[in-house]
RNA sequence: UCCUCGGUAGCUCAAUUGGCAGAGCGAUCGGCUGUUAACCGAUUGGUUCCAGGUUCAAGUCCUGGCCGGGGAGCCA
């Protein structure tokens, strides 16, 4: 026989219903002849009371029940006498799968801080903040896959080991099999050929320049995978090792990216809302007063769009004062990108057409010969959320850039390729589905929406 | 990597000018006829992050290190 999910049974299940269910123990209250029991299976964000009296409780040796202890209850769905619940379980048999001892076990019937739950992040998931985690990262990783496949975007999954080291800015993990104790050298340096892939190997930054090379043959695709950085960021909103969604659509301009953009975090944003609500009013109460709100209003507004020179105009006329300059050529600093889309405007923007001096090599050159088609997409309290481009489709350009950049063009020959035969516009962005995950929920730190956080110093579980 | 703040009981924190290291929660035991982070009573709790130094005396001051928070840079 196999149990109920607890959030069915609170969904569905009447009064009357015979259930069984299997879950951890949350706490444990005794009150004369008769115990109650409150278990959660992670299922949904409410624990089901179980109340333990008569036969049931005489079976049972209730010194052996706590916090975290695993069970099996067989009952009856009835009407709850008390107040909190509309419907609890009456247990004919309450069974201890595995103890908990209460002496040890970690999580007590209390708030703990996020810094102490992420030193035990292999019971943290027990916690009711990374329950609801856990499931409003899996509506959104679902709601994403569904937005692209709905539209006919195939899903590419791109290599995670890469041997081209010049991706873009971003230091790169190595990938070899050497033995560090003892390196082959030649010539004084460590010899690559004798290297598993024969030459340099890095864990990849982006799935982009392969996105790029599949949606010049099937349009539109994106990937979902992870994505590593070697740097040495200690900050609220970086990961050595994160996931990101990369769209890239043939045929497509910085216009339409744009679009496609706005249009995907809405419709992203709508069914996390919708189908958990429970755990989104949770992290509103409890975490972020304005989360909800917040959405809402993101759903129902349009992006505010502006080019990069209108950007630096308004910071300059704002009459704040900036630790960073503010100058036309000179990228835009955290404290920045927050005063537009905090201050200035209050809701999403989407910032165009940076000096080409700042941006990566494959961005479109635009006519004016100063600029490029690159789009940040700003958000309040996070920042850029998302990164993107229309692509240099025009062979002469694109060489002209990478030589500006000091790229070995013979490296990229098949990147080049692309723009010799059949090459057109396209263009594509890169999410940070933590980082969206973080915007969501109002969570302060971004090791606390991934399930087990890479950061310099941290690699436990 | 830089700036800044911090590290005291299982957890969250206090400890005045350098002068006996404490509270709440948890846990344990007992009480309580339906509880909601149950409640009431008692008990239990310490290498004050580590290594040096100053001092009659260091949780407190000094030096070095380790770890963590916040901010910055890099970026998603």
């Amino acid at each position: 026989m196999k149990g109920a999910k607890i959030s069915d049974l609170l969904a569905s299940a009447g009064a009357g219903a015979e259930v069984l269910v299997f879950g951890w123990v949350r706490t444990v209250r005794n009150s004369g002849s008769v115990s109650f029991l409150q278990v959660n299976d992670g299922s949904c964000l409410a624990d089901i009371q179980i109340v333990v009296e008569g036969d049931a409780l005489s079976l049972l040796d209730t010194t052996e029940l706590s916090t975290g202890c695993s069970v099996r209850i067989d009952g009856t769905v009835v009407d709850s006498l008390g107040k909190g619940q509309k419907y609890e379980i009456q247990a004919s048999s309450v069974q201890i799968i595995g103890h908990a001892d209460p002496n040890d076990y970690p999580l007590q019937k209390k708030r703990h801080t996020l810094e102490f739950l992420r030193d035990i992040a292999h019971l943290r998931p027990r916690t009711n903040t990374f329950g609801a985690m856990s499931r409003v990262r899996n509506a959104a990783a679902f709601a994403i896959h569904t937005y692209f496949q709905e539209r006919g975007f195939q899903y590419i999954q791109t290599p995670m080991i890469t041997a081209s080291d010049a991706e873009g800015a971003g230091s790169m993990f190595r990938v070899t099999t050497l033995d560090l104790g003892n390196v082959p050298m030649k010539s004084g340096v460590p010899d690559l050929t004798e290297d598993f892939f024969g030459k340099s190997a890095y864990l990849t930054v982006s799935g982009q320049l392969e996105a790029e090379i599949f949606a010049q043959a099937v349009s539109d695709v994106y990937t979902f995978g992870p994505t590593f950085r070697a740097e040495n960021s200690n900050t609220s909103r970086h990961l050595a090792e994160f996931w990101m969604v990369e769209p890239e659509v043939a045929f497509c301009d910085l216009s339409g990216l744009a679009d496609l953009a706005e249009d995907f975090l809405k419709n992203v944003f709508g069914k996390v809302l919708d189908r958990c609500p429970d755990d989104m009013a949770f992290f509103n109460q409890w975490y972020d007063k304005t989360a909800l709100t917040t959405l809402e209003n993101i759903i129902n507004s349009d992006f505010e769009r502006i080019t990069y020179t209108d950007a630096i105009d308004m910071l300059q006329k704002s009459g704040e004062t900036f630790e960073y300059p503010v100058n036309w050529g000179l990228d835009l600093q955290s404290e920045h990108e927050r005063y537009l889309t905090e201050t200035k405007i209050g809701r999403p923007v989407v910032v165009t057409d940076y000096p080409k001096e700042i941006k990566a090599f494959y961005m479109r050159l635009n006519d004016d010969d100063k600029t490029v088609a690159a789009m940040d997409v700003l958000v309040p309290r996070i920042g850029e959320i998302i990164g993107g481009s229309q692509r240099e489709e025009r062979y002469d350009v694109l060489t002209d850039r990478m030589r500006d950049a000091g790229m070995e063009e013979a490296e990229y020959w098949w990147y080049l390729d692309l723009r010799k035969y059949g090459s057109v516009e396209h263009a594509g962005f890169g999410l940070g589905f933590e980082r969206t995950v973080q915007f969501m929920t109002g969570m302060q730190n971004i090791r606390d929406v991934i399930p087990f956080p890479r950061t310099p110093n941290n690699a436990e579980f």
